[in-house]
DNA sequence: TGAATTCGTCCGGTTATGTCGAACATTCTT
DNA sequence: AAGAATGTTCGACATAACCGGACGAATTCA
Protein backbone atom coordinates (compact mmCIF):
# COMPACT_ATOMS: atom_id res chain seq x y z
CA UNK A 1 0.00 0.00 0.00
CA UNK A 2 1.01 3.65 -1.33
CA UNK A 3 1.42 5.77 1.90
CA UNK A 4 1.06 9.01 -0.13
CA UNK A 5 -2.20 7.33 -1.99
CA UNK A 6 -3.81 6.19 1.15
CA UNK A 7 -3.30 9.75 2.39
CA UNK A 8 -4.77 11.29 -0.54
CA UNK A 9 -7.82 9.02 0.47
CA UNK A 10 -7.73 10.15 3.58
CA UNK A 11 -8.00 14.24 2.17
CA UNK A 12 -10.15 13.12 -0.28
CA UNK A 13 -12.81 11.32 2.23
CA UNK A 14 -12.94 15.02 4.06
CA UNK A 15 -14.94 16.92 1.43
CA UNK A 16 -18.41 15.90 2.27
CA UNK A 17 -22.03 17.72 1.80
CA UNK A 18 -21.71 19.86 4.55
CA UNK A 19 -18.21 20.94 4.03
CA UNK A 20 -17.26 20.86 0.73
CA UNK A 21 -14.67 23.62 1.10
CA UNK A 22 -10.95 22.84 3.14
CA UNK A 23 -7.71 24.44 3.70
CA UNK A 24 -4.69 23.62 3.91
CA UNK A 25 -3.70 23.77 7.80
CA UNK A 26 -7.38 22.52 8.58
CA UNK A 27 -6.78 19.13 7.08
CA UNK A 28 -3.35 18.98 8.78
CA UNK A 29 -4.78 19.18 12.27
CA UNK A 30 -7.62 16.78 11.33
CA UNK A 31 -5.45 14.45 9.49
CA UNK A 32 -2.26 14.98 12.21
CA UNK A 33 0.10 14.94 8.73
CA UNK A 34 2.48 18.32 8.40
CA UNK A 35 1.02 21.25 6.96
CA UNK A 36 3.76 20.99 4.19
CA UNK A 37 2.75 17.69 3.24
CA UNK A 38 -0.54 18.39 2.59
CA UNK A 39 0.27 21.14 0.77
CA UNK A 40 1.96 18.82 -1.80
CA UNK A 41 -1.00 16.60 -1.43
CA UNK A 42 -3.06 18.63 -2.16
CA UNK A 43 -1.46 20.60 -4.54
CA UNK A 44 -0.44 16.66 -6.53
CA UNK A 45 -4.64 16.42 -6.30
CA UNK A 46 -5.26 19.46 -8.31
CA UNK A 47 -3.29 18.99 -10.87
CA UNK A 48 -4.40 15.63 -11.15
CA UNK A 49 -8.04 17.49 -11.34
CA UNK A 50 -9.45 15.39 -8.35
CA UNK A 51 -9.06 18.62 -6.48
CA UNK A 52 -9.55 22.28 -7.49
CA UNK A 53 -7.62 25.30 -5.52
CA UNK A 54 -9.84 28.09 -5.00
CA UNK A 55 -8.91 31.80 -5.11
CA UNK A 56 -8.06 31.75 -1.62
CA UNK A 57 -5.63 28.80 -1.78
CA UNK A 58 -8.39 26.96 -0.28
CA UNK A 59 -9.65 23.46 -2.22
CA UNK A 60 -13.01 21.55 -3.33
CA UNK A 61 -13.43 18.23 -4.79
CA UNK A 62 -12.45 18.72 -8.43
CA UNK A 63 -14.61 18.42 -12.08
CA UNK A 64 -12.78 15.22 -13.19
CA UNK A 65 -14.54 13.40 -10.29
CA UNK A 66 -17.63 14.36 -12.63
CA UNK A 67 -16.09 12.77 -15.86
CA UNK A 68 -14.51 9.84 -14.37
CA UNK A 69 -17.78 8.75 -12.35
CA UNK A 70 -19.75 9.53 -16.23
CA UNK A 71 -17.18 6.86 -17.60
CA UNK A 72 -17.71 4.48 -14.95
CA UNK A 73 -21.45 4.57 -15.25
CA UNK A 74 -21.49 4.41 -18.73
CA UNK A 75 -19.07 1.52 -19.38
CA UNK A 76 -21.09 -0.40 -16.70
CA UNK A 77 -23.19 -2.62 -18.89
CA UNK A 78 -25.60 -3.53 -16.52
CA UNK A 79 -26.91 -0.46 -15.62
CA UNK A 80 -28.67 0.49 -18.92
CA UNK A 81 -30.11 -2.66 -18.70
CA UNK A 82 -31.15 -2.25 -14.88
CA UNK A 83 -33.00 1.23 -15.44
CA UNK A 84 -34.64 0.03 -18.49
CA UNK A 85 -36.56 -2.65 -15.26
CA UNK A 86 -36.18 0.28 -13.03
CA UNK A 87 -38.52 2.34 -15.74
CA UNK A 88 -41.05 -0.69 -15.88
CA UNK A 89 -41.23 -0.72 -11.87
CA UNK A 90 -41.98 2.72 -11.38
CA UNK A 91 -44.43 2.71 -14.57
CA UNK A 92 -46.08 -0.42 -12.98
CA UNK A 93 -46.22 0.56 -9.26
CA UNK A 94 -45.72 4.36 -9.22
CA UNK A 95 -43.61 4.71 -6.23
CA UNK A 96 -39.53 5.12 -5.78
CA UNK A 97 -37.32 2.30 -7.41
CA UNK A 98 -33.41 2.59 -6.51
CA UNK A 99 -30.11 0.67 -7.66
CA UNK A 100 -27.53 -0.25 -5.87
CA UNK A 101 -24.01 -1.97 -5.31
CA UNK A 102 -21.42 -2.88 -2.53
CA UNK A 103 -18.59 -0.56 -2.51
CA UNK A 104 -15.91 -2.28 0.43
CA UNK A 105 -17.75 -2.39 3.33
CA UNK A 106 -20.85 0.03 1.97
CA UNK A 107 -23.79 0.31 -0.11
CA UNK A 108 -23.74 2.86 -2.75
CA UNK A 109 -27.02 3.94 -4.68
CA UNK A 110 -26.10 3.92 -8.15
CA UNK A 111 -29.11 4.85 -9.84
CA UNK A 112 -32.58 6.08 -8.45
CA UNK A 113 -36.45 7.18 -10.22
CA UNK A 114 -39.28 8.47 -8.52
CA UNK A 115 -42.37 6.84 -9.49
CA UNK A 116 -45.54 9.36 -10.16
CA UNK A 117 -47.08 8.88 -6.50
CA UNK A 118 -43.94 8.17 -4.93
CA UNK A 119 -42.78 9.63 -1.23
CA UNK A 120 -39.26 11.44 -1.30
CA UNK A 121 -36.51 9.70 0.02
CA UNK A 122 -34.41 12.58 0.49
CA UNK A 123 -30.95 10.58 1.92
CA UNK A 124 -30.65 8.34 -0.85
CA UNK A 125 -29.64 10.00 -3.95
CA UNK A 126 -26.85 8.36 -6.11
CA UNK A 127 -23.82 8.46 -4.68
CA UNK A 128 -24.55 8.04 -1.56
CA UNK A 129 -23.33 5.41 0.72
CA UNK A 130 -24.98 3.57 3.47
CA UNK A 131 -24.13 0.72 5.85
CA UNK A 132 -25.21 -2.57 4.78
CA UNK A 133 -27.62 -3.65 7.59
CA UNK A 134 -31.13 -2.15 7.83
CA UNK A 135 -31.92 -1.31 4.11
CA UNK A 136 -33.39 -4.36 1.56
CA UNK A 137 -30.74 -3.67 -0.97
CA UNK A 138 -28.36 -4.03 1.73
CA UNK A 139 -29.25 -7.01 2.97
CA UNK A 140 -29.57 -8.66 -0.88
CA UNK A 141 -26.08 -7.76 -1.74
CA UNK A 142 -24.71 -9.50 1.74
CA UNK A 143 -26.49 -12.35 1.61
CA UNK A 144 -24.20 -13.41 -1.45
CA UNK A 145 -21.29 -12.38 0.48
CA UNK A 146 -19.52 -14.86 2.40
CA UNK A 147 -20.37 -14.99 5.85
CA UNK A 148 -16.90 -13.96 7.72
CA UNK A 149 -17.00 -10.77 5.16
CA UNK A 150 -20.05 -9.97 6.38
CA UNK A 151 -19.17 -10.38 9.86
CA UNK A 152 -16.07 -8.46 9.53
CA UNK A 153 -18.02 -5.59 8.18
CA UNK A 154 -20.09 -5.68 10.83
CA UNK A 155 -17.52 -5.56 13.78
CA UNK A 156 -15.45 -2.79 11.59
CA UNK A 157 -18.41 -0.37 11.53
CA UNK A 158 -20.89 -1.58 14.36
CA UNK A 159 -24.71 -1.77 13.68
CA UNK A 160 -26.42 1.19 14.55
CA UNK A 161 -29.93 1.56 15.07
CA UNK A 162 -31.76 3.84 12.21
CA UNK A 163 -35.45 3.01 13.49
CA UNK A 164 -36.83 0.95 16.75
CA UNK A 165 -37.10 -2.09 13.99
CA UNK A 166 -33.26 -1.86 13.01
CA UNK A 167 -31.91 -4.96 13.15
CA UNK A 168 -28.62 -4.87 15.61
CA UNK A 169 -27.78 -8.22 16.74
CA UNK A 170 -25.17 -10.31 14.32
CA UNK A 171 -27.20 -13.40 15.26
CA UNK A 172 -30.35 -11.77 14.16
CA UNK A 173 -28.99 -10.56 11.10
CA UNK A 174 -27.32 -13.97 9.76
CA UNK A 175 -31.16 -15.91 10.27
CA UNK A 176 -31.98 -12.66 8.30
CA UNK A 177 -29.32 -13.06 5.65
CA UNK A 178 -30.11 -17.11 5.24
CA UNK A 179 -33.68 -16.27 4.81
CA UNK A 180 -33.00 -13.29 1.85
CA UNK A 181 -30.65 -15.50 0.16
CA UNK A 182 -32.69 -18.74 0.23
CA UNK A 183 -35.87 -17.13 -0.71
CA UNK A 184 -34.41 -14.63 -3.44
CA UNK A 185 -35.80 -11.16 -1.62
CA UNK A 186 -35.73 -8.83 1.16
CA UNK A 187 -37.86 -6.54 3.15
CA UNK A 188 -37.10 -3.24 4.83
CA UNK A 189 -40.14 -2.94 7.26
CA UNK A 190 -39.28 0.20 8.92
CA UNK A 191 -35.64 -0.20 9.52
CA UNK A 192 -34.34 2.49 7.58
CA UNK A 193 -36.72 5.51 8.01
CA UNK A 194 -39.99 5.10 9.70
CA UNK A 195 -43.22 4.84 7.68
CA UNK A 196 -41.04 3.54 4.85
CA UNK A 197 -40.84 0.14 3.55
CA UNK A 198 -38.79 -1.35 0.81
CA UNK A 199 -38.93 -4.71 -1.30
CA UNK A 200 -35.60 -6.00 -2.82
CA UNK A 201 -34.30 -8.61 -5.14
CA UNK A 202 -30.74 -9.23 -6.54
CA UNK A 203 -29.83 -8.97 -10.01
CA UNK A 204 -26.80 -11.50 -11.57
CA UNK A 205 -24.35 -11.43 -13.84
CA UNK A 206 -23.41 -13.67 -16.55
CA UNK A 207 -21.02 -15.15 -14.25
CA UNK A 208 -23.98 -15.95 -11.70
CA UNK A 209 -22.47 -13.58 -9.64
CA UNK A 210 -24.61 -10.63 -7.61
CA UNK A 211 -23.64 -7.50 -8.85
CA UNK A 212 -26.65 -5.69 -7.39
CA UNK A 213 -29.55 -5.06 -6.00
CA UNK A 214 -33.01 -3.18 -6.89
CA UNK A 215 -35.62 -2.08 -4.44
CA UNK A 216 -39.08 -0.11 -4.15
CA UNK A 217 -39.69 2.45 -1.69
CA UNK A 218 -43.21 2.24 -0.12
CA UNK A 219 -44.83 4.21 2.52
CA UNK A 220 -45.52 1.77 5.27
CA UNK A 221 -48.83 1.98 5.07
CA UNK A 222 -49.88 0.94 1.54
CA UNK A 223 -46.77 -1.56 1.09
CA UNK A 224 -48.38 -3.64 4.41
CA UNK A 225 -51.75 -4.20 2.53
CA UNK A 226 -50.05 -5.94 0.00
CA UNK A 227 -46.20 -6.85 0.55
CA UNK A 228 -46.34 -9.54 -1.84
CA UNK A 229 -47.41 -7.44 -4.82
CA UNK A 230 -44.29 -5.31 -3.94
CA UNK A 231 -42.11 -8.25 -3.94
CA UNK A 232 -43.38 -9.81 -7.01
CA UNK A 233 -43.01 -6.76 -9.31
CA UNK A 234 -38.96 -6.40 -8.37
CA UNK A 235 -38.25 -10.18 -8.08
CA UNK A 236 -39.73 -10.48 -12.08
CA UNK A 237 -37.88 -7.08 -13.40
CA UNK A 238 -34.29 -8.12 -11.28
CA UNK A 239 -35.14 -11.81 -13.19
CA UNK A 240 -35.55 -10.24 -16.29
CA UNK A 241 -32.42 -8.01 -16.15
CA UNK A 242 -30.14 -10.64 -14.47
CA UNK A 243 -31.62 -12.73 -17.71
CA UNK A 244 -30.29 -10.12 -20.57
CA UNK A 245 -27.54 -9.92 -18.83
CA UNK A 246 -26.54 -13.63 -19.79
CA UNK A 247 -27.51 -15.27 -16.71
CA UNK A 248 -29.07 -18.72 -16.73
CA UNK A 249 -30.75 -19.10 -14.01
CA UNK A 250 -30.94 -22.94 -13.74
CA UNK A 251 -28.63 -23.57 -11.76
CA UNK A 252 -30.20 -25.46 -9.40
CA UNK A 253 -26.82 -25.38 -7.03
CA UNK A 254 -25.99 -21.89 -6.76
CA UNK A 255 -22.64 -23.17 -5.37
CA UNK A 256 -21.81 -24.34 -8.68
CA UNK A 257 -17.83 -23.31 -9.44
CA UNK A 258 -17.60 -20.18 -11.07
CA UNK A 259 -14.23 -21.22 -13.21
CA UNK A 260 -16.23 -23.61 -14.88
CA UNK A 261 -19.07 -21.35 -16.10
CA UNK A 262 -16.76 -18.77 -17.30
CA UNK A 263 -14.80 -21.53 -18.99
CA UNK A 264 -17.89 -22.05 -21.21
CA UNK A 265 -18.34 -18.43 -21.99
CA UNK A 266 -17.23 -16.98 -25.21
CA UNK A 267 -14.52 -14.59 -24.70
CA UNK A 268 -15.72 -10.50 -24.46
CA UNK A 269 -13.87 -7.71 -25.94
CA UNK B 1 4.48 18.11 -7.28
CA UNK B 2 4.37 14.24 -5.96
CA UNK B 3 5.46 11.74 -8.33
CA UNK B 4 2.81 9.21 -6.78
CA UNK B 5 0.42 11.08 -7.23
CA UNK B 6 1.15 12.83 -10.91
CA UNK B 7 1.11 8.50 -12.08
CA UNK B 8 -2.24 7.77 -10.29
CA UNK B 9 -3.46 10.39 -12.14
CA UNK B 10 -2.37 8.92 -15.17
CA UNK B 11 -3.87 6.01 -14.19
CA UNK B 12 -6.98 6.99 -13.77
CA UNK B 13 -6.90 8.99 -17.26
CA UNK B 14 -6.67 5.88 -18.92
CA UNK B 15 -10.19 4.82 -18.32
CA UNK B 16 -11.96 5.86 -21.12
CA UNK B 17 -15.83 4.73 -22.12
CA UNK B 18 -13.75 3.02 -24.64
CA UNK B 19 -11.89 1.42 -22.61
CA UNK B 20 -13.07 1.04 -18.95
CA UNK B 21 -10.60 -2.17 -17.98
CA UNK B 22 -7.22 -2.16 -17.44
CA UNK B 23 -4.53 -5.24 -16.73
CA UNK B 24 -1.46 -4.07 -14.72
CA UNK B 25 0.68 -5.38 -17.47
CA UNK B 26 -1.21 -3.03 -19.75
CA UNK B 27 -1.08 -0.25 -18.09
CA UNK B 28 2.70 -0.87 -17.18
CA UNK B 29 3.41 -1.01 -20.77
CA UNK B 30 1.31 1.99 -21.74
CA UNK B 31 2.86 4.00 -19.48
CA UNK B 32 6.40 2.72 -19.42
CA UNK B 33 5.99 2.11 -15.63
CA UNK B 34 7.18 -1.20 -14.31
CA UNK B 35 4.96 -3.62 -13.54
CA UNK B 36 5.46 -4.07 -9.76
CA UNK B 37 5.10 0.11 -9.46
CA UNK B 38 1.81 -0.63 -11.40
CA UNK B 39 0.81 -2.86 -9.00
CA UNK B 40 1.25 -1.17 -6.16
CA UNK B 41 -0.36 1.52 -7.48
CA UNK B 42 -3.81 0.38 -8.62
CA UNK B 43 -3.80 -1.66 -5.17
CA UNK B 44 -3.43 1.35 -3.35
CA UNK B 45 -6.16 3.35 -5.53
CA UNK B 46 -8.39 0.24 -5.38
CA UNK B 47 -8.33 0.29 -1.46
CA UNK B 48 -9.24 4.21 -1.68
CA UNK B 49 -12.01 3.26 -3.69
CA UNK B 50 -10.88 5.33 -7.06
CA UNK B 51 -10.74 1.86 -8.68
CA UNK B 52 -12.27 -1.45 -8.25
CA UNK B 53 -10.65 -4.98 -8.98
CA UNK B 54 -12.26 -7.10 -10.93
CA UNK B 55 -12.19 -10.94 -9.70
CA UNK B 56 -9.86 -11.49 -12.70
CA UNK B 57 -7.55 -9.04 -11.16
CA UNK B 58 -7.81 -6.56 -13.59
CA UNK B 59 -9.37 -2.74 -12.94
CA UNK B 60 -12.23 0.11 -13.42
CA UNK B 61 -12.93 3.02 -12.06
CA UNK B 62 -14.37 2.62 -8.91
CA UNK B 63 -17.90 3.47 -7.24
CA UNK B 64 -16.48 6.04 -4.81
CA UNK B 65 -16.27 8.26 -8.05
CA UNK B 66 -19.92 8.60 -7.70
CA UNK B 67 -19.60 9.64 -4.31
CA UNK B 68 -17.62 12.34 -4.75
CA UNK B 69 -19.32 13.69 -7.90
CA UNK B 70 -22.40 13.75 -6.04
CA UNK B 71 -20.61 16.01 -3.20
CA UNK B 72 -19.06 18.09 -5.36
CA UNK B 73 -22.49 18.47 -7.49
CA UNK B 74 -24.88 19.07 -4.43
CA UNK B 75 -22.21 21.57 -2.57
CA UNK B 76 -21.92 23.27 -5.49
CA UNK B 77 -24.53 26.34 -4.88
CA UNK B 78 -24.61 27.51 -7.57
CA UNK B 79 -26.15 24.04 -9.53
CA UNK B 80 -29.45 24.47 -8.21
CA UNK B 81 -30.18 27.76 -8.99
CA UNK B 82 -28.83 27.30 -12.47
CA UNK B 83 -31.11 24.18 -13.20
CA UNK B 84 -33.71 26.07 -12.39
CA UNK B 85 -32.50 28.60 -15.00
CA UNK B 86 -32.18 25.66 -17.36
CA UNK B 87 -35.72 24.31 -17.05
CA UNK B 88 -36.95 27.77 -17.47
CA UNK B 89 -35.21 28.08 -20.77
CA UNK B 90 -36.23 24.44 -21.78
CA UNK B 91 -39.58 25.45 -21.17
CA UNK B 92 -39.80 28.62 -23.00
CA UNK B 93 -37.84 27.70 -26.35
CA UNK B 94 -37.81 23.53 -26.26
CA UNK B 95 -34.26 23.23 -27.24
CA UNK B 96 -31.06 21.48 -25.31
CA UNK B 97 -29.53 23.75 -22.63
CA UNK B 98 -26.00 23.30 -21.53
CA UNK B 99 -24.19 24.19 -18.12
CA UNK B 100 -20.25 24.23 -18.44
CA UNK B 101 -17.39 25.26 -16.40
CA UNK B 102 -13.65 25.63 -16.86
CA UNK B 103 -11.09 22.43 -15.69
CA UNK B 104 -7.97 23.60 -15.94
CA UNK B 105 -7.69 23.61 -20.02
CA UNK B 106 -10.70 21.93 -20.03
CA UNK B 107 -14.23 23.14 -20.81
CA UNK B 108 -16.36 20.77 -18.71
CA UNK B 109 -20.08 20.29 -19.20
CA UNK B 110 -21.82 20.03 -15.77
CA UNK B 111 -25.63 19.69 -16.29
CA UNK B 112 -27.94 19.15 -19.74
CA UNK B 113 -31.64 19.18 -20.17
CA UNK B 114 -33.40 18.57 -23.19
CA UNK B 115 -36.19 20.46 -24.45
CA UNK B 116 -39.35 19.14 -26.11
CA UNK B 117 -38.59 19.71 -29.21
CA UNK B 118 -34.78 19.74 -29.01
CA UNK B 119 -32.16 17.73 -30.94
CA UNK B 120 -29.89 15.09 -29.10
CA UNK B 121 -26.49 16.08 -29.12
CA UNK B 122 -25.24 12.86 -28.07
CA UNK B 123 -21.41 13.93 -27.03
CA UNK B 124 -22.11 16.12 -24.71
CA UNK B 125 -23.28 14.20 -21.60
CA UNK B 126 -22.36 15.48 -18.40
CA UNK B 127 -18.85 15.18 -17.62
CA UNK B 128 -17.52 15.18 -21.44
CA UNK B 129 -14.58 17.73 -21.64
CA UNK B 130 -14.42 19.37 -24.77
CA UNK B 131 -11.00 21.91 -25.62
CA UNK B 132 -12.41 25.64 -25.33
CA UNK B 133 -12.29 27.24 -28.85
CA UNK B 134 -15.59 26.08 -31.03
CA UNK B 135 -18.16 26.31 -28.51
CA UNK B 136 -20.13 29.01 -27.43
CA UNK B 137 -19.79 28.37 -24.02
CA UNK B 138 -16.12 27.83 -24.29
CA UNK B 139 -15.70 31.24 -25.91
CA UNK B 140 -17.81 32.79 -22.86
CA UNK B 141 -15.88 31.15 -20.26
CA UNK B 142 -12.23 32.00 -21.77
CA UNK B 143 -13.14 35.26 -22.35
CA UNK B 144 -12.93 36.43 -18.45
CA UNK B 145 -9.57 35.01 -18.20
CA UNK B 146 -6.39 36.55 -18.91
CA UNK B 147 -4.70 36.58 -22.36
CA UNK B 148 -1.76 35.21 -21.87
CA UNK B 149 -3.74 32.19 -19.94
CA UNK B 150 -5.63 31.71 -22.58
CA UNK B 151 -2.71 31.98 -25.49
CA UNK B 152 -0.79 29.22 -23.45
CA UNK B 153 -4.01 26.87 -23.15
CA UNK B 154 -4.53 27.03 -27.07
CA UNK B 155 -0.75 26.44 -27.58
CA UNK B 156 -0.70 23.61 -25.18
CA UNK B 157 -3.70 21.87 -27.08
CA UNK B 158 -3.67 23.76 -30.69
CA UNK B 159 -6.72 24.56 -32.39
CA UNK B 160 -8.48 21.96 -34.32
CA UNK B 161 -10.96 22.58 -36.84
CA UNK B 162 -14.15 20.45 -36.03
CA UNK B 163 -16.23 21.94 -39.08
CA UNK B 164 -15.12 24.80 -41.75
CA UNK B 165 -16.67 27.11 -39.52
CA UNK B 166 -14.17 26.63 -36.63
CA UNK B 167 -11.84 29.54 -35.74
CA UNK B 168 -8.48 28.31 -36.02
CA UNK B 169 -6.27 31.00 -35.84
CA UNK B 170 -5.30 32.62 -32.41
CA UNK B 171 -6.16 36.48 -33.65
CA UNK B 172 -9.43 35.71 -34.85
CA UNK B 173 -10.29 34.35 -31.68
CA UNK B 174 -8.79 36.80 -29.82
CA UNK B 175 -11.08 39.36 -31.87
CA UNK B 176 -13.84 36.94 -30.98
CA UNK B 177 -13.76 36.84 -27.11
CA UNK B 178 -12.85 40.04 -26.95
CA UNK B 179 -16.33 40.66 -28.94
CA UNK B 180 -17.67 38.29 -26.33
CA UNK B 181 -16.57 40.12 -23.22
CA UNK B 182 -18.46 43.35 -24.31
CA UNK B 183 -21.65 42.03 -25.33
CA UNK B 184 -21.78 39.19 -22.98
CA UNK B 185 -22.50 36.65 -25.28
CA UNK B 186 -21.26 34.38 -27.31
CA UNK B 187 -22.67 32.70 -30.92
CA UNK B 188 -21.21 29.27 -32.44
CA UNK B 189 -22.35 29.05 -35.68
CA UNK B 190 -22.01 25.66 -36.49
CA UNK B 191 -18.09 25.53 -35.27
CA UNK B 192 -18.45 22.35 -33.26
CA UNK B 193 -21.28 20.41 -35.18
CA UNK B 194 -22.53 21.12 -38.74
CA UNK B 195 -26.38 22.16 -38.68
CA UNK B 196 -25.63 22.72 -34.98
CA UNK B 197 -25.67 26.17 -33.58
CA UNK B 198 -25.28 27.22 -29.53
CA UNK B 199 -25.95 30.83 -28.33
CA UNK B 200 -24.18 31.19 -24.46
CA UNK B 201 -23.82 33.51 -21.90
CA UNK B 202 -22.12 33.82 -18.60
CA UNK B 203 -22.97 33.27 -14.82
CA UNK B 204 -21.57 35.36 -11.93
CA UNK B 205 -20.77 34.76 -8.77
CA UNK B 206 -21.30 37.21 -5.35
CA UNK B 207 -17.88 38.40 -6.26
CA UNK B 208 -17.87 39.42 -9.96
CA UNK B 209 -16.37 35.92 -10.90
CA UNK B 210 -17.57 33.70 -14.18
CA UNK B 211 -18.29 30.59 -12.52
CA UNK B 212 -20.21 28.64 -15.19
CA UNK B 213 -21.48 29.37 -18.83
CA UNK B 214 -25.16 28.45 -19.88
CA UNK B 215 -25.96 28.10 -23.37
CA UNK B 216 -28.85 27.05 -25.47
CA UNK B 217 -28.39 24.41 -28.69
CA UNK B 218 -30.58 25.17 -31.63
CA UNK B 219 -30.72 23.07 -35.19
CA UNK B 220 -28.89 25.62 -37.76
CA UNK B 221 -32.34 26.37 -40.06
CA UNK B 222 -34.23 27.81 -36.93
CA UNK B 223 -31.29 28.99 -34.93
CA UNK B 224 -30.42 31.35 -37.96
CA UNK B 225 -33.77 32.59 -38.09
CA UNK B 226 -33.87 34.79 -35.39
CA UNK B 227 -30.69 34.25 -33.64
CA UNK B 228 -31.65 37.37 -31.23
CA UNK B 229 -34.58 35.39 -29.37
CA UNK B 230 -31.96 32.69 -28.15
CA UNK B 231 -29.20 35.45 -27.06
CA UNK B 232 -31.85 37.61 -25.48
CA UNK B 233 -33.47 34.41 -23.55
CA UNK B 234 -30.29 32.87 -22.24
CA UNK B 235 -28.77 36.07 -21.06
CA UNK B 236 -31.95 37.04 -19.67
CA UNK B 237 -31.81 34.04 -17.64
CA UNK B 238 -28.52 34.10 -16.74
CA UNK B 239 -28.94 37.43 -15.12
CA UNK B 240 -31.14 35.89 -12.83
CA UNK B 241 -29.16 33.48 -11.84
CA UNK B 242 -26.13 35.45 -11.43
CA UNK B 243 -28.09 37.85 -8.82
CA UNK B 244 -29.60 35.13 -7.14
CA UNK B 245 -26.28 33.89 -6.68
CA UNK B 246 -25.24 37.22 -5.26
CA UNK B 247 -24.14 39.02 -8.27
CA UNK B 248 -24.10 43.02 -8.30
CA UNK B 249 -24.43 43.71 -11.72
CA UNK B 250 -24.37 47.21 -10.98
CA UNK B 251 -20.36 48.05 -11.64
CA UNK B 252 -20.01 49.94 -14.06
CA UNK B 253 -16.30 49.16 -14.03
CA UNK B 254 -15.96 45.47 -14.54
CA UNK B 255 -12.35 46.07 -13.05
CA UNK B 256 -13.02 46.98 -9.41
CA UNK B 257 -11.47 45.05 -7.04
CA UNK B 258 -12.71 42.45 -5.78
CA UNK B 259 -10.95 42.50 -2.75
CA UNK B 260 -13.37 45.79 -2.01
CA UNK B 261 -16.45 43.52 -2.39
CA UNK B 262 -15.71 40.73 -0.50
CA UNK B 263 -15.08 42.43 2.44
CA UNK B 264 -18.27 43.57 2.45
CA UNK B 265 -18.82 40.36 2.22
CA UNK B 266 -20.55 38.35 5.35
CA UNK B 267 -18.13 34.91 6.15
CA UNK B 268 -19.37 32.37 4.96
CA UNK B 269 -19.37 29.31 6.87
C1' DT C 1 -3.78 -32.51 -24.12
C1' DG C 2 0.54 -30.53 -22.88
C1' DA C 3 3.87 -26.74 -23.37
C1' DA C 4 4.72 -22.05 -23.60
C1' DT C 5 3.52 -17.66 -23.04
C1' DT C 6 1.43 -14.00 -20.38
C1' DC C 7 -0.85 -12.60 -16.57
C1' DG C 8 -1.25 -10.75 -11.56
C1' DT C 9 1.23 -11.03 -7.34
C1' DC C 10 5.09 -10.93 -4.12
C1' DC C 11 9.77 -9.78 -2.19
C1' DG C 12 14.07 -7.22 -0.79
C1' DG C 13 17.75 -3.87 -1.83
C1' DT C 14 18.78 0.86 -3.48
C1' DT C 15 18.12 5.27 -4.10
C1' DA C 16 15.11 8.65 -5.51
C1' DT C 17 11.75 11.40 -3.14
C1' DG C 18 8.09 12.29 0.09
C1' DT C 19 8.25 14.15 4.61
C1' DC C 20 8.99 17.50 8.09
C1' DG C 21 10.27 21.90 10.57
C1' DA C 22 11.34 26.37 10.03
C1' DA C 23 11.14 30.65 7.63
C1' DC C 24 8.52 33.48 4.33
C1' DA C 25 4.53 35.76 2.16
C1' DT C 26 -0.13 36.81 2.34
C1' DT C 27 -4.60 37.48 4.08
C1' DC C 28 -7.91 38.15 7.63
C1' DT C 29 -8.97 39.70 12.46
C1' DT C 30 -8.65 42.68 16.30
C1' DA D 1 -1.75 49.17 12.57
C1' DA D 2 -0.37 45.18 14.93
C1' DG D 3 -1.33 40.44 15.53
C1' DA D 4 -2.66 35.87 14.25
C1' DA D 5 -4.16 33.23 11.32
C1' DT D 6 -3.50 31.45 6.56
C1' DG D 7 -1.04 29.35 2.18
C1' DT D 8 3.57 28.88 0.30
C1' DT D 9 8.64 27.85 -0.28
C1' DC D 10 13.01 25.79 1.01
C1' DG D 11 16.59 22.36 2.32
C1' DA D 12 18.08 18.23 4.78
C1' DC D 13 17.11 13.77 6.31
C1' DA D 14 15.14 9.14 6.45
C1' DT D 15 11.58 6.89 4.80
C1' DA D 16 9.22 4.32 1.41
C1' DA D 17 8.45 4.29 -3.62
C1' DC D 18 10.61 2.06 -7.23
C1' DC D 19 12.59 -1.64 -9.84
C1' DG D 20 14.20 -6.36 -11.36
C1' DG D 21 13.52 -10.73 -10.64
C1' DA D 22 10.95 -14.93 -9.14
C1' DC D 23 6.63 -17.33 -8.31
C1' DG D 24 2.03 -19.55 -9.31
C1' DA D 25 -2.01 -19.33 -11.99
C1' DA D 26 -4.45 -18.57 -15.88
C1' DT D 27 -4.69 -18.34 -20.71
C1' DT D 28 -3.08 -19.39 -25.41
C1' DC D 29 -1.06 -21.97 -28.73
C1' DA D 30 0.69 -26.20 -30.95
Amino acid sequence: MLNTILKAGQILDLFSFDKSEWGVSEIAATLDISKSSVYDLVASLAHIGLLQRTEQGRYRLGWRMLTYSQILLQSTEFRAEARKGMEDVAAELGETVHLAVLDGNMVVYADKLQGHNAVHVAVTNSGVRLPGHGSAVGKVLLSHRPWHEVVSIMEEQGMTAFTANTITSIEAFRDELEQVRKQGYAYDMEETVVDLCCAAAPIFDFAGQVIAAMSVSVPAYRFERQPTLYRNAIMRVCRRVSRNLGYVPAHSNPNVDTKEVLAHESKRT
